[in-house]
Formats: C-alpha cells, structure tokens, sequence
RNA sequence: UGGGGCGUAGCCAAGCGGUUAAGGCACCAGGUUUUGAUCCUGGCAUGCGGAGGUUCGAAUCCUCCCGCCCCAGCCA
C-alpha cells in the first residue's frame, strides 16, 4: 500500500500499542481480552467505552475476549442485570462465543488458593471488628498497625477459615486477610481483606457459600485463570495492581496478565454511576433503566442510538490516561452521522397549523412522489397524497417576517416538498385570542413536483402533510436530563438537584404520513427538517404511534435567531 | 506535608529528539442543494502547565515549581 493511502488511519491507542508490541516481541501472538462487569445493574455509555476497547482489541488482533461476570458481592447482584448485560453487549455487535465466564465459577478454586496463601504464611484470619480495622488501617500520611491476630499459627489459621466457610461464626467476626506489609504508603497493601463472611444468597451458588472473595484477591485469578493477557481496568485501580501482582507472584497460577489502565469516560451534563443511575429509577425520576434520557445503553437503544454509532463515537473519543470531560454534542453527532446515512426521510409535523389551498380542486387527493432519501437513490421512492387541505409547522409561518426567513408569511411564495409552489393569501384568527387558526393560500399548478417551468426560485421549501390522510401520534421530544456540565461537581448538592425539568416534552397532536402506519417498533427514520426519530418499542401501537426524537438536525437557523 | 496517575486549542486527541505541531468535535467564512440538513472548500496553537538546563536542534531528555484527578469499604 502506498504510504500516503494510510494517513487516513487512526493512530493506535497506548494500549493498542502495547498489544501490537507484545504480538511482535512474541510474548503474547494473540492477546486473550475480557470485558468484567459485575450484575449490579444496567450497563451505561462508561461501559460501552470498555466493551469496544475489550472486544475491539480482540477482533482486530483475532484473539478472544470473555464476557466475565464480577459475582462476587451476591448482595447486590441479580441475574435480571446478567441478562440485560448480555443483551446490551450483543447489541452493540460483540460477541464472546463460548467464553461466557463468571468469577463464582472459581468459588472452590478461589478458596483453594486462599488455603495455599495460609499454607505460606500468606494469609491469616482477623478477629478485628471493621472500626477497629479501620483504626489499623492508618491513614494517608501515617502507617498502619499489625494485627493482633496476624501471628496465628497455619494451623490455626486453616481451622478458622474452614470454620468461616462452614457456617460457624458470625458476618463480621472474621475475615481473612493477606499479610503483606502494615506500613505501606499504598492503602492497599495493608494486610487487605480477601474473604469476608455474608450470610447472604448468591444469583447462581445459591446458598453453597457463606464467605465471599474480594475483588482484589478475586479478579487477577479469574484474569490468570482464563489465560487474560492483558487485564485492562480504569484509573481507579490503578492503585490496585501491587496487589493484583503480589497475589499472582505469591500463587502459583497458570499465568500473569498484565494489568493497564486507562481514563473512564465522563459526559457533560449526565451522571454515570450506576449507584445514581439506580436512584433516578428508584426515586421514579426517569421512567426506568431504559428512559430515553438515560444514557444507559438501553435508554440510548430505546432513544434511536445505532450500535454504531455508539461504537463510532467511542472510536473517536480515543483511550488515554487524563481526565477528560466529552461533551454530549460529540455523542449526538455521531447518531446524526450515521442517521444521516441509514434513515428513509418522511415528513412529520410537530406543531400542525392548518392550510386551505383555496384553488385545488375540493374532492381531489392527488400522488406525489417523494424520494427516500435525497443522496441515496437505491433507498426508493413513495407516494405521498396531497389534497386541498394540509397542515404544515407553526413555526414555517410568521407574520411580518424579516426578510432572511425564508418561510411563508402573508404575500410570500414556499415549496412544499415535493408538491407545489404555494403563495399565503391571508391569515383566519380567533378574534378573541388571536391564535392563528389557519392559513389560505393559492398553489400554482405548474409547479408540480416542485419546480417552476418559468425557471423562478423560491428560497424555501417546507414539509407538510395532507390533513385527510395523515396519522395522529405522539412525539416525545427530549433534552439534556441535567442542566449543569457536572451533577457531582459539588458535594454539597444533590446531583438530583439539578435534573432538567424540560428534560421530557410529549407533544401529542403531531401529524405524520400515512406511510408510517406500520413502521417498525424501534426503526428510525429522518422527520425533513426537524431530526431523527425513533418509533418507540415499548409505548407505541398500530393506530397510536409513539416517537422518541433521538437528535434533532443541525439547525444554524435555530443559531442565527440567537 | 504518604502513595499513584495526569497536564498539547473551547472539548477530545496524535506526536516517542530533526521539514511549516496530525485528525475529529465546536466555531468562523464561502460554495452546492427541492431538508436553513447532508456534502464540498478554506480559516482556526510562532504554541505544547511554568521556569531553568542539556543539545546544532526540545512538546519530546534532565531539574525544580505549579495545577488537576484517585486511594483510608468486610464495594467493584
């Protein structure tokens, strides 16, 4: 290939260049991946971030990548969330084949390594109630102090934890701990714990367990038990890797995977925890995990976010090590990008005002027709019919407009699309209120199809739709669901404090052609001039259709007037 | 004032000692257009957190300083 044909390549990642070092030195000729989230809850864009970063690396490089549930904290975890992960990862366009894992998988192995840690004198079991662990601990800037109990003997040590995994004391009066070292500058080494007692029931080991692992003992065996390669995690653990080593050196496992890091992902004026994602739902301040407005990637399927798209934008957003902040138009314009390219174009009026074209015949639907898409001929045609009376958008009339607004106002001459050339006559108002109520206008015949034989332009072209013929419906428009760059920024405010009251405005007397009566639940479509929008797959019904607007279009109008 | 991580444009992000510091988003200015959409063209960092130093040559190496993020769960 010729150099210059592959300036248009992205270039790769730190992580990606890593991987490519690691397959040409030999130390890793095809990089085994895993994607780990624990079932506590619906995956969000933060993790999309990390499925195509996982499974990316994987199918560029033909390695695998496993999907591995973290389980190891049963209380929080349900196997609904297992479900719904799985869905939301299939989705996306990934796919684990056969390595579905899940770290309770390893329960049994999982205590046998903790037997050998004790066995090395690796491990002990504490006696020390979690305030007291705490007081141990030390703080930041001072060390920390030995247990009492970290002098037990192997055998001592092997009949308490046996005691713990049958049953025999309490939650809390026991825990295992390793024994590294109490004075070191890194929290994490201070003798942590790596099985605690729950008395609680597990999604899939029921009640066989009543100790569980922690992550940090947990998740380098399941990565080394799956032969992972490389073992990539946010910044946040970064703090972690001494102690994801220091188990694999001490063990004797089948394999050391490399740990990486990399920045988690923050959107402007959205939360990402799932623990705030969970209040929103709990507290009824969205209308479940799929809202619309949730930036969960079911919310995101359910608003008419593309699987690609996502995977687009987090291609563009790039992997690196700072903190960085995305602003959500970097999210909607990657919908738009693809839309643009797969959506058929209808019209849809949101706001319909009434128009009576005085000079077209009274008993007379006529067919018009209409491309479906205006770049893509392949997308086909369809019949529109168009009549005397049609309704347009409120907002394409404005009287005693300024000369840039290129829309209808008494004595000015539009397109309709597709249609004819029509010319505002005069304005029917309420007389008490005002409102205007409808629109005459004459249309002239030989514009049909849009163009005028006497070659005059007109600067506007308007949608619309016929009033007999169109479908009733609703559309849903939504907005940012916060209305500050960063819900979290102050600790002090509850981030459910600033929710955008706007944030859902249901518009219920649109009007849409009669050739989305039986659309797809689910399937998007360009409404001209106002954006995309998505049948809704849960709300929507033959006869009473519900839209959801993914994003409306670029709109340099809208600036303008501002 | 312990440890770890990070500072390149309004927001992301390449750059890995050697021509005028990629690219995208945003923004601005034109052009095409039966969507004020799309598309196309051009503009947009004498500058890489700051100050010194090494070098013929520094965003890249060294020193000091400044700023931001993470860590004291029997969560992950």
């Amino acid at each position: 290939m010729a150099p210059t044909e592959e300036t248009t390549e992205k270039p790769l990642d730190f992580i990606r260049q890593i991987v490519t070092e690691d397959k040409k030195s030999g130390k890793h000729p095809t990089p085994v991946t895993r994607f780990p989230p624990e079932p506590n809850g619906f995956l969000h864009i933060g993790h999309a971030k990390s499925i195509c970063l996982n499974f990316g690396i994987a199918s560029e490089f033909n390695g695998p990548c496993h999907l591995r549930f973290d389980d190891t904290n049963p209380s929080k975890e349900e196997d609904a969330y297992v479900k719904s992960i799985q869905e939301d990862v299939k989705w996306l366009g990934f796919d684990w084949g056969d390595n579905l894992f899940y770290a309770s998988d390893y329960f049994d192995k999982l205590y046998d390594f903790a037997v050998e840690l004790i066995k090395k004198e690796k491990a002990f079991v504490c006696d020390l109630t979690a305030d007291e662990m705490r007081e141990y601990r030390g703080t930041l800037t001072e060390p920390g102090k030995e247990s009492p109990y970290q002098n037990r003997s192997i055998e001592e040590n092997l009949e308490l934890f046996q005691g713990m995994k049958d049953g025999k004391f309490e939650e809390g009066s026991h825990v295992l701990r390793a024994r590294i070292d109490m004075a070191s500058p890194n929290l994490n080494m201070r003798d942590p714990i790596i099985y605690r007692i729950m008395n609680v029931h597990h999604h899939r080991t029921g009640n066989k367990w009543c100790i569980y692992p922690m992550y940090d003992y947990t998740h380098c065996l399941s990565d080394s038990l799956e032969n992972i390669t490389h073992s990539l995690c946010t910044l946040e653990f970064a703090d972690h890797r001494p102690m994801y080593d220091w188990v694999l050196d001490v063990l004797e496992t089948p394999s050391h995977p490399q740990q990486i890091e990399f920045a988690r992902l923050n959107l402007s004026y959205t939360v990402m925890s799932k623990r705030k994602l969970m209040q929103l739902v709990r507290d009824n301040l969205v209308s479940g995990w799929d809202d619309p407005r949730m930036l969960t990637i079911s919310g995101l399927r359910r608003r008419g976010y593309t699987p690609k798209s996502i995977r687009d934008f987090c291609k563009e957003i790039g992997i690196g090590k700072r903190d960085s902040w995305i602003d959500m138009g970097v999210l909607e314009n990657a919908v738009r990008n693809d839309l643009n390219v797969i959506a058929p174009r209808v019209m849809g009026v949101l706001d319909p005002l009434k128009v009576v074209i005085t000079n077209y015949p009274k008993d007379t639907v006529e067919d018009i027709i209409a491309k479906n898409h205006p770049q893509n001929p392949d997308m086909g045609t369809r019949t529109l019919p168009f009549s005397r009376e049609i309704f347009i958008e409120r907002t394409d009339f404005l009287e005693n407009a300024p000369k840039k607004f290129f829309r209808l106002d008494i004595g000015r001459e539009v397109r309709l699309r597709y249609a004819y050339f029509i010319t505002c006559v005069s304005v029917v108002k309420d007389e008490t209120t005002g409102k205007i109520l409808e629109l005459h206008c004459t249309y002239d015949p030989e514009t049909h199809g849009g163009n005028a034989p006497d070659g005059r332009k007109v600067k506007g072209t308007i949608h619309w739709v016929s009033a007999a013929q169109s479908l009733s419906c609703e559309i849903r428009m939504y907005d940012r669901l916060f209305n500050v760059e960063n819900p979290d920024e102050d600790k002090d405010v509850d981030f459910k404090e600033h929710l955008n009251p706007q944030s859902l405005t249901s518009l219920t007397n649109c009007l849409v052609e009669p050739s989305l009566e039986n659309l797809k639940p689910g399937s998007s479509v360009q409404f001209e001039r106002q954006g995309y929008f998505c049948l809704d797959s849960k709300d929507s019904r033959p006869g009473k259709l519900v839209f959801n607007r993914t994003v409306g279009l670029r709109d340099s109008w809208a600036k303008r007037k501002k």
